[in-house]
DNA sequence: TTCCCTCGTATTTTT
DNA sequence: TACGAGGGAA
């Protein structure tokens, strides 16, 4: 085997039987270990690769193992059942079609889907959704779900109001689901367990089938998760967890920490190796990082070390604003030229909506970017109406889908149609795609809006029938032409760029390997397979880190990663931490793990910074330093201050007294006055900057060559805002704001003559002043 | 039936 | 700021 390993990760992957806990520090090679440890059951255990089961926090971490294992056992991979949770739990529901709830095609409804299910349950509970918020009932909803609580159970101890609502949705919602044969994101968990625990002739088999169970961040399981591995563990308790309860940054979601804190009690004899040796960070980032962790209470103590130097001090700027903030990051990035490269530097935040001021001023200064989340590709309305039309070709049941396709293109069928149907499918009992099939017998529809169901219904049975023997590719295309979808597409006004996001996703389809998913035997069409990767895909997944760009993304999807070079921005208090995660038991120190994470994704350089003022929600506030700078210790941190045009630097000499809990600290860089008046720049960013949606690394023409092209995104230089144009039929004027590129490119423009008017640039004709 | 505008509200992180 | 829902007009 060629992967090194010290006496710790070398003990960690020849552990033999029996369960074993691996508590790993950040950077201290698990990813590594995991790796080696499979590729050792195969090759020097013979294990084979069908009968281990290893689960991630990914599927971009799946890949990359099975990846990584292929190489290290010449190709002998195949099989290996690897995966998250959820794309695991849809394989075994798949395969288990029979003793589940629910047909083999089923749909995997999204966030977006789940809440208008919701809502379509409250309505039948008749329960006001200006009293009780959908997306409160939902959250209750999944919660009960991650802790394997059912409707009935539910309802015995619902005592509050809320708690009653809920009580009442909850089976509603699920009814609804069952009839669209659709699963949320938690069901796919929920139902999994039902079956594994249920059901014992599936029980025998998965559990005689597992000789290996591994599972990574073990600290971010939920109780339905931790049940499946005990599942699938069976009785032989050959498990391998890997995790660091200091990395737990999925409470929200129902993880629970106790997980991997009582794992030693619940596999009896385990094993536990420590890895805390840190072969990512420098001395001082990790003498940092330490410091920070260590104000934690709810903790196993740990020593994690480094054999690398001390490195550059850990730099702390504070800024006037957020601009100023994504400026002086910018700034420092070209400054970095020569050592490092756009593609070695990631800027991390709390909140996706941090990600503006970043990406205006990256823009501006002409620097690379990425930006993982923020508006999802799957999420892009276009993709979600092609999507609809799939869906609804698998899996007909699937109400949601028909509603979103009948409506996309229009087609004469509007709500008064919709409503109709739906009563009489209601009636019927019968899906809403079935019961347009026979609009014609339906009374109290016109006759226009019957041939449009009818012929709907017929195509749509076509591509059913059709897509069984066509690759996924195949059945995308022959969607699209059927019900003339790119045509439509191309009619809309701004069609082009949407148009780009279909052919994205063909791409995506061409390069479906349905092999990653599930046996190439599986009875499954390659359409059903696409349908459920393409559901449980996660931004991070589709990301390639190896382009010359900078990353933007949150903290969150930073996990599991590093950078040579790292940015925390937004180091204020009610923004990191942020104010409403403080609510929840334990918010705090969740909090601060994920500012741990965050330290630790740094190889070489760490920059915190944080702002005076901020535009949050419309409003610029005042905002004060996060807490957790207090925290830090005064030796490897350089503080500055980041002022006005002339960008006053000062090194601070009086560094800070308290380290963890010392109260307050009075020194210029905690006070919030500051002698730092706003920066007046000269021109008004906020004009400047409103721009269309959806700007960031959009696909071109072709996407395997051009992931992240940003060449056509940059405004024309003479079409600024300020700049002084002449229109051939408004006469003269100033541009404001000019938004969308290339052939796209609106501008908005301040006339003498006529007022403010939008103009599309290319046909716009005009000439500067 | 559709389109467009206005108003109100929320707005954390994600499989 | 930004999106969705709801109202009013074509």
């Amino acid at each position: 085997m060629q992967i090194r390993l010290n006496p710790e990760q070398r003990k960690a992957v020849e552990h033999g039987d029996g369960p074993l806990l691996v508590l790993a520090g950040a950077g201290s090679g698990k990813t590594r270990v995991l790796t080696a440890r499979v590729a050792r059951l195969i090759e020097t255990c013979e294990i084979p690769p069908h009968r281990i089961l290893s689960v991630t926090f990914t599927n971009k971490a799946a890949s990359e193992m099975r990846e990584r294992i292929e190489a290290l056992t010449g190709g002998e991979a195949r099989g290996l059942w690897i995966g998250t949770f959820h794309s695991l739990a849809a394989r075994l529901l798949r395969r288990e079609a029979g003793h589940s709830g629910r047909e083999r095609t089923f749909t995997i409804y999204d966030e977006d889907d789940s809440l208008r299910c919701i809502r379509e349950a409250m309505e039948a509970c008749g329960l006001d959704p200006r009293r009780w918020s959908p997306r409160a009932l939902r959250s209750r909803i999944s919660s009960a779900k991650n802790a394997l609580v059912g409707p009935s159970d539910y309802a015995v101890s619902a005592y509050d109001l809320l708690s009653r609502a809920v009580a009442d949705v909850y089976p509603a919602y699920q009814k609804l689901l069952s009839r669209r044969n659709a699963y949320d994101f938690d069901d796919l968990l929920f139902d999994c367990v039902q079956v594994l625990e249920g059901v014992e002739e599936v029980r025998e088999k998965y559990a005689e089938q597992f000789l290996h169970v591994l599972v990574d961040e073990y600290q971010d399981t939920n109780h339905a998760q931790y049940r499946m591995v005990r599942a699938f563990a069976g009785r032989h308790e050959n498990v391998c967890v890997v995790g660091d309860d200091d990395q737990s940054i999925y409470a929200w979601r129902g993880a629970d920490l106790r997980n991997i804190l009582d794992f030693e009690r619940d596999f009896s004899g385990a094993s536990v190796v420590r890895l805390e040796q840190n072969y990512r960070s420098t001395a001082s980032i990790l003498q940092v990082a330490n410091a920070v962790i260590a104000c934690n209470v709810a903790r196993k103590p740990k020593n994690l070390h480094t054999e690398r130097e001390a490195g550059e001090p850990i730099l702390v700027a504070r800024t006037p604003n957020e601009r100023r903030e994504a400026s002086w990051v910018t700034s420092q990035v070209r400054s970095l030229d020569g050592s490092y490269g756009c593609g070695d530097c990631a800027v991390l935040y709390r909140t996706n909506a941090q990600s503006r001021a970043f990406e205006e001023a990256l823009r501006r200064a002409g620097l690379p970017y990425r930006i993982v989340g923020g508006v999802p590709f799957y999420e892009r309305r276009e993709i979600k109406d092609v999507i609809a039309y799939l869906r609804l070709a698998v899996n007909p049941a699937d109400d949601a889908a028909f509603a979103r396709a009948i409506g996309w293109p229009r087609r004469g069928v509007g709500d008064v149609t919709l409503d109709r149907l739906r009563e009489e499918a209601t009636e019927r009992h019968a899906p809403l795609l079935e019961t347009a099939a026979s609009a014609a017998e339906i009374e109290g529809i016109t006759a226009a809006a019957r041939r449009s169901l009818v012929d709907f219904a017929e195509r749509l049975s076509r591509l059913r029938e059709a897509q069984g023997a066509m690759s996924a590719r195949g059945a995308l295309e022959s969607c699209i032409k059927s019900f003339g979808l790119a045509t439509a597409l191309a009619e809309e006004e701004d069609g082009a760029d949407r148009l780009e996001n279909v052919s994205e996703l063909f791409a995506t389809a061409s390069s479906f390997d349905r092999t990653e998913v599930e046996d190439a035997a599986a009875e499954a069409s390659d359409l059903e397979l696409y349908l459920q990767t393409v559901a449980l895909r996660s931004e991070i997944d589709d990301v390639e880190f190896d382009g010359e760009a900078i990353t933007l993304m949150t903290l969150h999807n930073a996990k599991g990663l590093e950078f040579p070079v790292v940015f925390l921005a937004g180091l204020e208090e009610g923004l990191f931490p942020l104010s409403r995660a403080l609510d929840a038991e334990g918010g705090i120190e969740e909090e601060r793990r994920l500012f741990y994470v965050g330290v630790t994704r740094a190889m070489d350089r760490l920059y915190l910074t944080y702002a005076d003022r901020r535009w949050r929600a419309g409003t610029e506030s005042r905002s004060s330093p996060s807490s957790f700078l207090d925290e830090l210790p005064d030796d490897p941190i350089e503080r500055r201050l980041t002022g006005g045009a002339s960008r006053r630097t000062q090194r601070w000499s009086t560094g800070p007294t308290g380290v963890a809990g010392g109260g307050s600290v009075t020194s210029p860089w905690t006070g919030t006055g500051g002698g730092l008046g706003s920066a007046s720049g000269g021109y008004d960013w906020r004009r400047s900057v409103r721009r269309a949606a959806g700007s960031e690394a959009r696909p071109s023409q072709d996407p395997e060559e051009l992931r992240y092209d940003y060449s056509d995104t940059q405004v024309p230089l003479e079409l600024k805002p300020g700049a002084r144009i002449v229109h051939p039929r408004f006469g003269e004027g100033r541009v404001l704001a000019v938004s969308g590129a290339g052939r796209e490119a609106k501008a908005e423009i301040e006339f003498e003559e006529v007022g403010t008017k939008k103009v599309v640039v290319a046909y716009a004709g005009l000439r500067p002043a």
